[in-house]
Formats: C-alpha cells, sequence, structure tokens
RNA sequence: GGCGAAGUAGCUCAGCUGGUUAGAGCACCGGAAUCAUAAUCCGGGUGUCGGCGGUUCAAGUCCGCCCUUCGCUACCA
C-alpha cells in the first residue's frame, strides 16, 4: 500500500462549471481516486474553489453581492453539485481560507529569502469611474490595427493582433464604459522566474513518462525563455501582502490558488487535528512515499508545470513537488467551444437536471479529450449511454436475474460443474483483467473505459454459449452452472465498474447483497472470482438500471442546449 | 507572425522506439438465438492513413515543403 495525493485544477468561484471543464480535472481525478483507493491504497483526493481575481469581484458586483459572501455561497453550490456528480473528495476546500493566507505568505517570505523576490513598478491603467485599476482584458477599444471597435487590451479578437491597452484608440472601461481612464504607477512584486529556468528545465527533462501534451507545453515556456512574473495585484479582495507599502495590495490569483492544494490539506486536517495530519502528505521526510498526481486541462499546464513548481523549488523548503500531471484536449461542443456568453453546450447543473451523474461520468470517460480534443454530440452521447450502459450492462444484469429468479428462485444455484464455456470466459477475463487494470494505472481512460465494456460484452458472448434457457428443459444442473456464473459475473461488473459508474454500480452490489466492505479490487485469476457468490447466495432484481435515451429528448435538449 | 497539437473507414477514435493482407466501437447489411430494457451473439470494410517530394530493402509511423483545423502567445482565470 502506498499513499496518493490526488489534486484536480480548481474550478473558478465566478459560477458553475461546463463539462468541458470537468472532463479534464475534477472527473478523472475521482475516477483515478476511486481506483486506487479499491487497490487499496490510502487516497488523498483535493480540491477547491478559486477564489480570487477581478472576474470575482465583478461576478459579485453583478450579483449585488459583497465578495465574501458570494463566494461563500457559490462555493456551497459548486461543493453541492460535485458531490451529487459523485465526486469523491476528501476535501473541498477554499482559497480564501485562512490556512491558505499563512501558506501564501509564508512561501512569499521564503522565496524573499531565497533571492526571488523583487519589487518593481509598474505602470497600469486606473478607471476613476470604477475606483480601480483594469486587467488588460477589461479596457476595450478600437484596434489600432484593424480598426476593430471592440478590441481587448491584451488582444484583439478581429484580427488577433497582441495588443498593449495604452496603444487602444478611444479606450474605455469594460465594465463601465467610462473614458475616464489614467496610467498610474503602482509598486508590485515580482517572483524572479528566469532564475530558476535551469532547474525547472532539468526537472521538465527528468519526466520522460508524461504527456507528451504536458511536456511541450512546459518546454515551450522555458524555451521562450520565462518572464520574471508580477504576483501581486491592486485589489482588494484576496490575500494580503504582509509587506510595508503593499497595504492595499493582494496577492496575484495564480499565485494563491495552487498553495490551496496545500491549503485544503491544512484545511481538511484541521477538521480532525488529533488524526489527520496535512504536514505528511507535503513536507519533507514524512512525505517521501508520497505520489503525487495532478489533473488538469491543457490551459492550466503552464501553471503547474512551470508557476508553482517555482513557488514551492524556489521556496527552498523541502515540499512534494508534483510527480505526474495528468494533462487534458477540450472537450468541444459539435466541434466548438463550450461557450457560456454564446449558451453553447451544457452545464454541471444542467447535466444533473436530466440525466443521473453516471451517465455523464461514463459518456465522458469514454470519450475523454486525452490524445486530442473531443466532440461532444447528443447523438453520439445517446448512442454511447444506450448501447453500453443499457443494453450491454444493463440488459445482462436484468436478463441474468430475471431468468434465475424465475427458473430457480432469487438465491444463487447449486449444481454443475465448469465446462469449456466457462474456461474460455475465464481466460478472456484474466486477460483482460490485467489490461483493464494497467489503463487505470496509466490513466489512460478511454482505454480504460474501452476495456470495461469489453468486459460488460463478455458476458453476453458466456450466456450465448452457455445458454442456461436451452439447457434448464433437459438438464436443470447444466443451467445452473449458467447463471451461478452470470451472477458472479454481475458483481465482478460491479466491482470493475465502480470508479466509473458508483451509482449503478453500487445498486448492481446492492441486488446481490454484497456489502462495500467486500468491494476491494478484484484481481485474478478469473476462476475465483467466479465463484465468490456461493451456491444459496440471496439476491433481488433490482429495477432497470439504466434508462434509454429517447429520439425525442435528444431532439429537445438539441433545441434547449444549441445544436450543431 | 511565432510556437504547439492534430488531420487514419459514414461517425467517434486506437495505432509505442518504421516491418506479415492498417485496427476498435457506433451506424449499416446478412445470419443465429429468444433468458432479457425489440435487449444479445456471430459474420461482413476495394479506407489514395490531408497533399507533394525525399530517406530506406521496407513509412500511417522518419525528413522537407504545402493545405486545413484547433490551441497557446504569459498579468483572464
Amino acid at each position: 500500500m502506498s499513499r496518493i495525493l490526488i489534486t484536480s485544477a480548481l474550478p473558478y468561484i465566478n459560477g458553475v462549471k461546463h463539462l468541458g471543464n470537468m472532463v479534464g480535472s475534477m472527473l478523472p481525478a475521482d475516477v483515478y481516486a476511486r481506483f486506487q483507493r479499491a487497490r487499496g491504497h490510502e487516497v488523498l483526493c483535493i480540491c477547491a474553489t478559486d477564489e480570487h481575481g477581478t472576474p470575482a469581484e465583478l461576478a459579485a458586483l453583478e450579483a449585488g453581492q459583497d465578495v465574501a459572501t458570494y463566494c461563500a455561497e457559490q462555493h456551497q453550490i459548486q461543493k453541492d453539485i460535485g458531490v451529487r456528480f459523485g465526486f469523491s473528495w476528501d476535501y473541498f476546500g477554499r482559497s480564501s481560507s485562512p490556512e491558505n493566507r499563512e501558506l501564501t505568505q509564508h512561501f512569499c517570505e521564503k522565496l524573499d529569502e531565497a533571492g526571488l523576490i523583487e519589487e518593481r513598478v509598474d505602470e497600469q491603467v486606473y478607471s476613476v469611474d470604477d475606483g480601480r485599476f483594469l486587467p488588460d482584458r477589461y479596457i476595450v477599444g478600437t484596434c489600432p490595427k484593424c480598426g476593430y471597435e471592440n478590441a481587448r487590451g491584451d488582444q484583439c479578437e478581429n484580427c488577433t493582433s497582441v495588443l498593449d491597452p495604452v496603444d487602444l484608440i478611444d479606450a474605455r472601461s469594460a465594465i463601465s464604459g467610462g473614458v475616464n481612464l489614467e496610467v498610474r504607477a503602482s509598486r508590485h512584486l515580482y517572483l524572479l522566474q528566469s532564475k530558476m529556468v535551469d532547474r525547472l528545465r532539468a526537472w521538465i527533462d527528468s519526466k520522460t513518462d508524461w504527456p507528451v501534451l504536458v511536456t511541450s507545453i512546459a518546454r515551450k515556456w522555458l524555451d521562450e525563455g520565462l518572464h520574471d512574473r508580477c504576483i501581486t495585484r491592486d485589489l482588494d479582495w484576496g490575500i494580503p501582502v504582509s509587506r510595508p507599502g503593499f497595504e492595499n495590495k493582494v496577492f496575484y490569483v495564480w499565485f494563491d490558488a495552487p498553495i490551496e492544494y496545500i491549503g485544503a490539506t491544512r484545511e481538511w486536517a484541521d477538521e480532525a487535528p488529533g488524526s489527520r495530519d496535512w504536514k505528511s502528505w507535503w513536507y519533507g521526510e514524512a512525505a517521501q512515499d508520497v505520489r503525487y498526481v495532478q489533473f488538469m486541462g491543457k490551459d492550466n499546464v503552464p501553471f503547474h508545470s512551470i508557476g508553482f513548481p517555482t513557488t514551492l523549488l524556489g521556496s527552498g523548503e523541502p515540499w512534494k513537488v508534483v510527480d505526474y500531471i495528468k494533462g487534458f484536449n477540450w472537450l468541444t461542443y459539435y466541434g466548438g467551444k463550450f461557450s457560456t456568453s454564446q449558451k453553447r453546450g451544457v452545464f454541471m447543473d444542467q447535466a444533473l437536471e436530466i440525466l443521473p451523474a453516471d451517465y455523464w461520468r461514463y459518456y465522458l470517460m469514454a470519450n475523454a479529450p486525452e490524445g486530442s480534443d473531443a466532440s461532444f454530440t447528443w447523438e453520439h452521447f445517446a448512442g454511447t449511454i444506450n448501447k453500453d450502459l443499457a443494453d450491454v450492462l444493463g440488459n445482462f444484469v436484468n436478463r441474468t436475474l430475471r431468468f434465475t429468479k424465475s427458473k430457480f428462485g432469487e438465491a444463487v444455484p447449486d449444481g454443475g460443474m465448469p465446462g469449456a464455456a466457462e474456461a474460455n470466459l475465464i481466460k478472456e477475463l484474466d486477460a483482460r483483467l490485467e489490461a483493464y487494470t494497467q489503463h487505470f494505472e496509466r490513466m489512460e481512460f478511454r482505454k480504460a473505459v474501452a476495456e470495461l465494456r469489453a468486459i460488460w460484452a463478455s458476458g453476453n458472448e458466456y450466456l450465448t454459449v452457455a445458454e442456461p434457457w436451452a439447457k434448464f428443459k433437459q438438464d436443470r444442473d447444466a443451467a445452473a452452472i449458467g447463471v451461478r456464473t452470470g451472477i458472479n459475473l454481475i458483481r465482478l461488473f460491479a466491482l470493475l465498474s465502480q470508479p466509473v459508474i458508483p451509482t449503478i454500480s453500487g445498486k448492481m452490489l446492492e441486488a446481490l447483497g454484497v456489502s462495500g466492505d467486500d468491494a476491494a479490487w478484484p484481481t485474478g485469476p478469473a476462476a475465483a472470482l467466479l465463484e465468490a457468490l456461493k451456491p444459496g447466495h440471496p439476491f433481488t432484481v433490482p429495477d432497470v438500471l439504466v434508462q434509454k435515451i429517447e429520439d425525442a429528448q435528444v431532439a429537445e435538449w438539441t433545441a434547449r442546449f444549441g445544436g450543431a
């Protein structure tokens, strides 16, 4: 048994996330956490809301709330939705916690001691009408290169030129529209990432098993020359900078957000200080045996492969640095971006309104954007759910248990001996069990789910050969071995499916009267697994496990959420 | 513009360090079966592996150029 620390990119506080956000972070992190727990490892799965920054302030403003209240509410909403999706977090924290405040300030002090912090004076745009400094993107105006009238201060969406806000013609605040903009000088702290380049490169070079997606993004940043990064902001909402002359400033959200992985672990420990030791997961000798895995979409990779490691390594203290980064591409909606503003795509709360969590979990993991971007369409989604979950798995459970009940009653029957059909099944299962487990170990989710589906299908193939319904007419015992094997297959399928579809899996185990305590990860030999439930073991026939999706529903949802 | 990823059967995707007749699932066609959510099982693919050229005994798999799509380009998180 080993210890595995799992974190997923923190969902930003300003509203419920869409499926495209979830599929690359929280969902695979949960699937992996469930898998490793079943394998018998000690897992700590941590997530939190990322609550600082200008967008949070503006969202609160729009909601007519003060930002602290807004964040508290949104945190609870996101937490509830996550729980309803089956996310088995050990702790879901908040980057605005006192624990994170202390840690963030601590890291800044340590980085300073290590000579990696420098004060510099910046000139930034200040909006008199809004009473605040504005990030580049919140200044709009006419693009000096193409004349587009709504170009943002960081980049023109029309001609894609990279801009500086002071170059905009007729610049105005994107928030208030106010034109009273001034360039004001402001003192800030810079993290001297440039001094860490060699160390970071050596570290990245040592990660030969990481996805190409991740290392290529990290190398790109190193190759282009790491800029020093400003880690403070002129905002009210955030972690205060404890330093003379910085009384009205807070840390940049991207500085404190990753630190919240540690902060949330402390929050978790602070709930039960007698029995939980946060430091043993993160610091020094005690954390030597921890394997730390992060999950995120590709947009987050630079901050996790460069930014956060700079903080940890640069501190000069023995903090645990990530061992493996699992990065994902985008999930697209009919080939285009999921978009809040254009009302394209499905958000987590909406998804749960229309179908159970397991449907989404299964589809999204089966089609995870691992090798490249992947496309979500309602037609593909419905087809996958109906075929894989309802027909191949759900119907297998139903046909097996109903037939057994009608001929033998509601208990595993005795009689009969394994023969050629069982031998073939066992041979196939032994191979597939190994492959399935390996795919999960390597975090190859698409392949894992494809293997899982093949394992379910092997049950149907077996029944076709065993044909207990035909044998029963002449030879009761020959039929008995068939259904006994079938019922044990249901147990096996439930145990194997649990990381992906925990609710359905739970219903299968419940029907068989198997407690969660016996739900350890099944390892071969398959022959023994198929004799786990002995003759006489009672069962019940559950309701239909997976309801099919109708064409009419596909049409309705396509219209509601924006289709092709 | 620069950089990165990718373009493989109707659809969604596998194909590691180059090597027998390029694979899977879905869809489609045919057959079997009838325990089951009309659910299952078996069989069926003449695909210019984006295009052109090159290296090699041998290239989807390496090199160059071109076309297309998507992303990043660092104070939006």
